[in-house]
DNA sequence: GAGTGGTCTAGACCACTAA
DNA sequence: TAGTGGTCTAGACCACTCT
């Protein structure tokens, strides 16, 4: 219940740990408050930006959740019913939101053709300079984003895609012209995006998210698409199933 | 080069998307410094704890990397060689140490029997509080940690599960008592880690992390162990294979 | 010694919420 | 209207790095 001034540890850690401690032993309870940011100044006699400090990092690893003019409340993690999407299965438009029963739209909000960098190409096997489709689209489930997939795909046996095509379903575009996707590889890492991602989702300045670097493939192994995908999980949770 | 000092929009983000929007047209390099915090007060005429916070998104976005004496540089990603790890397999000791001809350590932080929760024990599908193994394991590839691992296991058809068998190999325990592992169900998410295993996995206080909550089967299909697992992706990326 | 980032203070004004 | 969190200031002392 106090703070030792002395130690090496920085006092908005210390108080993060007694935080932490509290709410780990239900000595505050999910959906309760913690202490207002004046009362963990007095508790702790330390300064408003200090005590802050400490709840911001209660905040950014989803313990509690700050609500101006309210207060910071525990959050209630078995209250979350979030919609398990799989990684290891790629989202085929009308495959997931026919057996959700929920709508989808894509948002394509950029797409224009440009030439390809040393580490697309590469990916591509391409060479260097070879102009490739750019695309951005916003991928929404009841309106809700759940996608946001920065991709850079092969242009030359597809003259003729469209913002149409992507409206709809890009991989029927491909399948209609006679190539059919088999898969892709995905690396995957945690990270906090940047503004326009995280606009583009909705989420908070410092919700963290999921990234897939992906390169697709079609059935003959041949890479047809590189893109980064970020995965919305604030509605969302994302599976995937490992073999021993 | 200037902030608008009647937006909406906060100072420190204003400033963070003029940082970002330089790095991102490379007029500052990766390998260079930012403007120091002393020269973002100057530059844009804010306080020092405002010009920080903005460089603290661009820390926790991992564009740049801050040094106490030397100064805030932007990261140069190409320049990372990381060693890739499946997330769609599981680990065995052995093989990953063989093939990267590294060595590899299994320590067991925390190995005792308790009692199953609620949410233990239907995903087990066990009586609650039936008792069964708990473990914390930091795993190492040539010192570095990789995986940090709390895991519920069954007690009932293992009496004999010693510390030894975690420091060797889990799964080969298993094996050994008849018991084939075949996969998992996993579900993953981006998370800013508790100290706890922030400090196991040797990392800072803004690295984002992944995390899976597993759930391991045996080959006729019956859960044996539910899993906290936490992957460092400092020096490590994780990878999936996905199909259509 | 000069310059860097890390922590901390004691105020301030604001927007929003709830009684 | 009182209380909450969101932002911001203008200082301060410190540990560390480089020269």
């Amino acid at each position: 219940m106090n703070i030792d001034k002395n130690s090496l540890i920085p006092f908005y850690l210390q108080i993060e740990q007694q935080l932490t401690e509290k709410i780990s032993s239900h000595e505050i309870k999910p959906g309760d408050p913690i202490p207002t940011e004046a009362a963990l100044c007095e508790i702790y006699g330390v300064s408003r930006m200090t005590a802050r400090k400490a709840v911001d990092y209660l905040v950014r690893q989803g313990r509690v959740a700050r609500f101006r003019g309210r207060g910071t409340f525990v959050i209630d993690t078995s209250l979350e019913q979030k919609t398990v999407l799989p990684l290891d299965r790629h989202f085929t438009a009308s495959d997931i939101a026919r057996e959700l029963n929920q709508t989808l739209e894509n948002r394509v909000v950029e797409f224009r053709r440009e030439k390809a960098d040393a580490e697309t190409a590469a990916l591509l096997k391409l060479p260097v300079g070879t102009p490739v489709y750019f695309m951005i689209r916003l991928r929404l489930l009841d309106n809700k984003p759940f996608v946001y997939e920065k991709s850079w795909m092969l242009s030359e046996p597809f003259p003729d895609l469209t913002r149409e095509h992507l409206n709809h379903s890009k991989y029927a575009y491909l399948e209609a012209q006679g190539y059919t996707p088999s898969g892709s590889s995905k690396q995957i890492s945690a990270e906090l995006p940047a503004n326009t991602v995280r606009q583009a989702l909705d989420l908070s300045r410092d919700e963290p998210i999921l990234h897939a670097r992906s390169v697709a493939y079609f059935t003959d192994g041949s890479p047809f698409e590189v893109a980064d995908i970020y995965y919305n999980q604030r509605y969302y949770r994302f599976s995937l199933e490992a073999r021993c």
